[in-house]
DNA sequence: TACGATGCCTAAACCGGTTTAGTTCGCGAG
DNA sequence: CTCGCGAACTAAACCGGTTTAGGCATCGTA
């Protein structure tokens, strides 16, 4: 009665095999009769056997599973929309494989380091995700060193030996400062994410390069650490100077909330005084007023395509970097048409309640779940 | 020249012992001289090994590591900044013991139980964190069945073989009911999350309560999936009823701010003609306009105090609840006197734009970074 | 003196798979 | 008839730890 789970040795035993040959027919492999495979399988079936993972693993030295290791305050992550979805793509791929995701969550880089290290020395995971990517990343090398294969979202500054998987959002950017530059604006501001982060950099290089394109030689640039506290404190400094720009890009989403807010707090009309543009396409995006005219990258799919080109790189070796559709535009009820009139100071704090047409919860175009990486 | 990893079997050869004592010697077990003991340890210092992390799994049948499972559209989960809190809590407890967390995302409940099974199978995790409880769980027989120890995320409204880690969070309610009655509110509504979950009927059942003994019998309640949309539906809801509240109660931060956003829609001026608190003490809340009156409970502190508590009662087979300080009530600007005049109908959509002074980046009291268990 | 108890240690089994080195057999070619 | 070869299969090693059974001194005690 003891219902000790089978393994494969009462598998063979009561297929009148050895256990090499169970494992053979088990997996598919050559040198075992059609016959013989068949009754062994269905031996197995009857007696109910499961492989025993950790068997499998030690022999095969293997652990099926990958790893995630974040590096920010929980406070900050916490509004950041773009791992949940990133680690719904990544599951949606790894579960049918029989493998699952270590997820780590750490305060700062040091702590970082010694994560990748444990996961070496325990043999954790077979392959991690590298998001954030830094200038001449540490991680880059000191992966190679452990001998650990990764895949970067998005494309490493530095000579890298890991497939990435790219999700262009320069183009997101340039089609936000188009819409801004033919809804007339000129004085454009950007409150960039660390230039430390090569998306910080990337997105902020792209917004000078767009606004140059258009003629606008000296965009100003704000450079903070992606958390809504740096937004809210961006948006005081620029609405404070003499001549406050008439729309400001934010690197992502809380960032903008929080200046759209610090917008109301001065009574500044959001869209009529002052245009805001998040990035991210963040689910709150939508449900903030005005809505939020925001950048969509479909997070799901980057983690999905990640997931796939990692598995594929540990089986193959090879790595091919993969490109995926790059973040699209939304355009909601936080940018309009620049004011005409005289450069728009800061209006009494008695302007005018906001109003605006019902926002529509049709979303305009993609769905939005969005990151920033 | 072969830079192999050292097993447990060199040492023994190179400490002139067996393997089994080696095995004692590095396990601190009785049996074992004190010099034969530090010879084995400087050894095994000396030839730099490193236990098999698979090799002991196999043979103690263990995993080390710990799961957490969470049903949720990736969008709305993205903007709930309870999980990541959570799971750097998590971290801080296992990281030092060698352990990791497995963390799965899925869409839907069948997904869910799908996911728990194949934990089973592998003997993937020793234990699991069960959130977001609801009625008659499904998932406590589950893994009871399933043989997988447990914690949970407050107290289950059904028996449960497992502890418990409980964060009251009905004192919080109670607290902004008492703040919005003693602020003159009398139409006070809550806008609630799921009552399928045991925290959404709770927190509800503590609103009726409070306002009940505040002497207002019928406290309107709406029902929600603790979305943005839906707490941006609710608000419209409640607006445009001939007697609209003048305070609202939402079960969540997202929630409100959503919230927030329809009255700014509408015109209506918080808090001059509406009141509104959150709940969750999420960092969002301290950036939005006004400043969001929230609930704020420690997320960090209850993941840590999760992880010790899975630990202990997978250690010692025993189970006894902790119970953590309450949630406490962070007052900010979104929050004042009821008025005192009439009814106060959503005023003409050339209302005042709002005004207040500049939102103290201090916050109040606790730092916030909650949830909602 | 003899006995059992105790301390220290070894050998071997065990966890449950995978993989390698053979072995046996049947068959076609020389 | 014999040799070679490939297919089917077995036995045993292997992954790298833990754990049990037992051996051998040494010790205190009757």
């Amino acid at each position: 009665m003891t219902a000790r789970k089978p393994t494969i040795a009462d598998v063979a035993r009561s297929a009148g095999v050895s256990k090499g040959l169970v494992s053979f027919a088990l997996n598919d492999r050559p040198g075992v009769s059609p016959e013989t495979r068949s009754r062994i399988l269905s031996v197995a079936e009857d007696l109910g056997w499961q492989p025993s993972l950790r068997a499998r693993a030690l022999s095969t030295r293997t652990a099926y599973a990958l790893g995630l290791v974040i590096a920010r305050e929980p406070d900050v992550i916490g509004v950041d929309p773009f791992f949940s979805a990133v680690i719904a793509g990544i599951e949606r791929v790894l579960a049918p494989e029989g493998r699952v995701l270590v997820l780590s969550v750490v305060a700062d880089p040091s702590e970082e380091i010694a994560t990748y290290r444990n996961f070496a020395r325990d043999s954790r995971v077979d392959g991690v995700f590298l998001t954030d990517l830094r200038y001449d990343d540490p991680r880059i090398p000191l992966l190679g060193e452990l001998g650990i294969p990764a895949v970067t979202f998005g494309r490493p500054g530095c000579p890298s030996p890991f497939p990435a998987v790219v999700l262009d959002d320069t183009e997101g950017i340039e089609s936000v400062v188009r819409h801004l530059i033919d809804l007339g604006h000129r004085r454009i501001a950007h409150v960039g994410g660390s230039a430390q982060l090569l998306h910080g950099a990337r997105r902020r290089d792209a917004f000078l390069a767009a606004t140059r394109a258009a003629g606008i030689p000296d965009a100003q640039v704000l450079e903070t650490d992606f958390s809504a506290a740096a937004g809210a404190a961006a948006a005081r400094v620029l609405l404070s100077q003499p001549e406050p720009p008439t729309a400001i890009l934010f690197a992502n989403d809380p960032m903008a909330i929080a200046g759209l807010s610090v917008a109301h707090e001065r009574g500044v009309r959001v869209p009529e005084d002052l245009s805001i543009s998040g990035f991210d396409g963040s689910d709150m995006s939508r449900y903030v007023y005005p809505t939020l005219t925001t950048v969509s990258s479909d997070a799901v799919a980057w983690g999905s395509a990640a997931a796939q080109t990692l598995l594929e790189s540990i089986a193959s070796g090879a790595s091919s970097d993969v490109e995926l559709p790059a973040a699209r535009i939304v355009v909601r009820d936080s940018t309009s048409a620049a004011r005409s009139d005289v450069a728009p100071r800061p209006p009494h704090p008695t302007g005018d309640g906001p109003l605006s047409p019902t926002p529509d919860p049709r979303t305009p175009t993609t769905r939005a779940a969005g990151g920033h990486r």
